[in-house]
RNA sequence: GGGCCCGUAGCUCAGAGGAAGAGCAACGGAUUUCUAAUCCGUUGGCCGCAGGUUCGAAUCCUGCCGGGCUCGCCA
């Protein structure tokens, strides 16, 4: 049985309020609790919470809004203290007593206030998925961080959950790269740096394509022997795709992501033909100048453009979409999910809004499908990344500078730093890691965003290495004290004396913790959960610099290092939830 | 042209019916320290424009202006 919310609890006594003052007459009628909308104060003077509601039912029951919440604050009990401010808010201040009672149980639960999920089904997220055959660059950044963040909130709300890296493997690309890599390519570079060199031949093949469009011929030729498994193209592929799997591997070491699978459309190929058959066949999609395409108006389905959607080419060759449907299929028949979450750039809206139709028309099930777009990388030239202009940022060139500047850092802290000079490179790869992941994962998932090198490298301000920095701190004063968070719970917790402010303002903070969870999972954003983090770490700070933590009086010290253990636990949970490791040195 | 997204402080962006915010930058303070990767203060706003709905609009609706993405044989 988890503890109910301080919310919750508020909720009851505001109603309990309304019931009393409905049975004593002053108001017409009870509010219905669904309408009682409990937020945190904005205004920490006047108290932890507040609500609208008076505002709400200011109609409803023929009263001034302020005449409202003076019979509301009369009414409530003593658990909490009404005040009025303009235009009709009723403000609460909360006892010491309810605030000890939530932080405590708080202290406790593993979980932080979150409820556990009843779902039993797992939760499949597609993310990451690069392209083969050219390195990761800054622009595979998002997918992977955000899919990452996804997956562990998942889990963390107790879904079983599989991760999925959907490699593009399998696309019209390969053609244009065997074409390039017989004609263009430069051996012993492609011995030295094949994923370099690889993506530069691409590059080229761009390039003379524009000259000689016999070229774009080839290619389609050499993808369409390819995917008839013609045994010299399959063993180039295969060699591209090894190599490629293998800088992949060694790029999400470094990140710290890992998936369940690596489902790349290369291993949904021999489900292509049976499906685009068993579709045709079923009247699902029909022939249209030589290609095989679904027609959604044929099923009465309106989407945005009335364009259909293409699972076979005129050539024979099979496409994205093709792969997406036999993914879903597949993913249904093997795992029964109850959802599928496909996290990728906004630009494919279209293509999973139609392909989630084409599914919904030709399979029977109930699995929820979602795109998670997220917007797109841009330099601040206002160029999107791609190998082909050339705007490319190495992701490794990326974690390479931001450990520097971490080693850097630790160095320059001379006598400062807690941490012995052999374990400083992995601590500055924790840190640079820190800093790239939060800089992408604190920004709004759907807003296109540009990409500025200085401000993935800064640690100062709304950063990782921030975070990190308010949770080694408080490990520190640990240390420093010779005792375990476990040994400073205290029996009451007093909010009336000096620091109470602060205190206070910790507190609910602290105890918003599930509310900013919850909502960064229902939206998909992980953003909401930074916002969080970054704020109860300046909260922190602000107590930290006004109230001495370790004092003479043993049990005020106790009492300010259980807050600090909370912070630190709550810190830690969170960038946990982000794919950030939380070191107690720094 | 159709669809979707965006326009908030000098810059980068949160906020999505309830009392305009943060980071960075700038300026002024705090360090024989409990870790200054920090904190405190100041400066900075017709929330793109115009209507409408509402007790209340940055937020919802309509129109307009400006920008981005996208609209069968790429992914």
């Amino acid at each position: 049985m988890s503890a109910m919310s301080i919310i919750s609890e508020i909720k009851e006594a505001i109603l309990d309020a309304t019931k009393k003052l409905a049975d004593e007459g002053a108001i017409p009628s009870a509010a219905e609790g669904s309408k009682i909308e409990i937020d945190i104060c904005n205004r920490p003077e006047v108290g932890e919470y507040q609500t609208n509601i008076a505002l709400k039912h200011s109609k409803d029951w023929r009263l001034p809004p302020l005449e409202i919440v003076e019979r509301l604050a009369g009414a409530l009990d003593d658990r909490f203290k009404g005040t009025a401010t303009k235009p009709g808010f009723l403000n609460l201040r909360v006892s010491g007593e309810v605030l000890s009672r939530h932080l405590s149980s708080l202290f406790t639960d593993e979980s932080l206030g979150v409820e556990r999920t009843s779902d039993k089904r797992p939760v499949i997220v597609d993310y990451s998925s690069p392209n083969v055959a050219k390195p990761p660059h800054v622009g595979h950044l998002r997918s992977t961080v955000i899919g990452d963040a996804i997956l562990r909130m998942l889990k963390f709300k107790g879904h079983e959950v599989i991760g999925d890296n959907h490699l593009g493997d399998w696309g019209t690309h390969f053609g244009k790269v065997i074409v390039a890599f017989r004609n263009f390519a430069d051996q012993a570079e492609f011995r030295r740096a094949p994923l370099d060199e690889l993506a530069r031949i691409y590059s080229s093949f761009k390039t003379f394509a524009e000259q000689d469009p016999s070229l774009e011929d080839k290619a389609r030729e050499e993808l369409a022997k390819l995917q008839a498994k013609d045994p010299e193209n399959y063993k180039t592929w295969q060699e591209f795709v090894e190599i490629s799997k293998n800088e992949l591997e060694r790029i999400y070491d470094r990140l710290e992501v890992k998936f369940d699978h690596w489902h790349g459309e290369s291993f949904y190929h021999d489900l292509l033909s049976p499906l685009c058959e068993d579709y045709e066949r079923r009247k699902v999609a029909r022939e249209s100048d030589g290609a095989l395409a679904i027609f959604f108006g044929d099923f009465g389905v309106k989407l945005p453009t009335d364009t259909p959607l293409l699972i076979r080419k005129q050539d024979g060759a099979f496409l994205y979409a093709t792969s997406d449907l036999a993914a879903i299929r597949y993913r249904m028949q093997t795992w029964n999910p109850s959802k599928i979450l496909y996290v990728t750039d906004v630009r494919q809206s279209l293509h999973f809004e139609q392909v989630f139709a084409a599914s919904k028309i030709a399979e029977n099930f109930d699995t929820e499908l979602v795109h998670v777009p997220f917007g797109i990388m841009k330099l601040a030239s206002g160029a999107a990344f791609g190998s082909r202009d050339g705007n490319v940022i190495k992701l490794d060139a990326l974690l390479d500078e931001a450990e520097e500047k971490a080693l850097a850092l630790i160095r320059d802290s001379k006598g400062k730093v807690a941490v012995p000079e052999e374990e400083w490179g992995a601590l500055a790869k924790t840190i640079g890691n820190a800093a790239v992941k939060y800089g992408d994962l604190r920004q709004k998932r759907t807003s296109n965003i540009i990409f500025d090198f200085d401000e993935f490298l800064s640690f100062d301000g709304d950063t990782g290495p921030y975070l990190q920095y308010v949770h080694a701190r408080i490990h520190g004063l640990f240390r420093k004290a010779g005792l375990t968070v476990r040994e400073c719970e205290p029996r009451e917790i007093d909010f009336d004396g000096e620091g109470s402010s602060e205190k206070r303002i910790i507190a609910s903070t602290l105890l918003s913790f599930d509310r900013a969870f919850e909502k960064a999972l229902a939206d998909l954003t992980p953003h909401v959960l930074c916002g969080y983090l970054f704020e109860l770490s300046q909260r922190f700070n602000s107590f930290y610099e006004k109230c001495r933590i370790i004092t003479d009086d043993e049990i005020v010290t106790r009492e300010r290092l259980f807050f600090c253990g909370l912070v630190a636990k709550i810190i830690k949970t969170g960038l946990g939830l982000l794919g950030i490791q939380a070191p107690e040195r720094l």
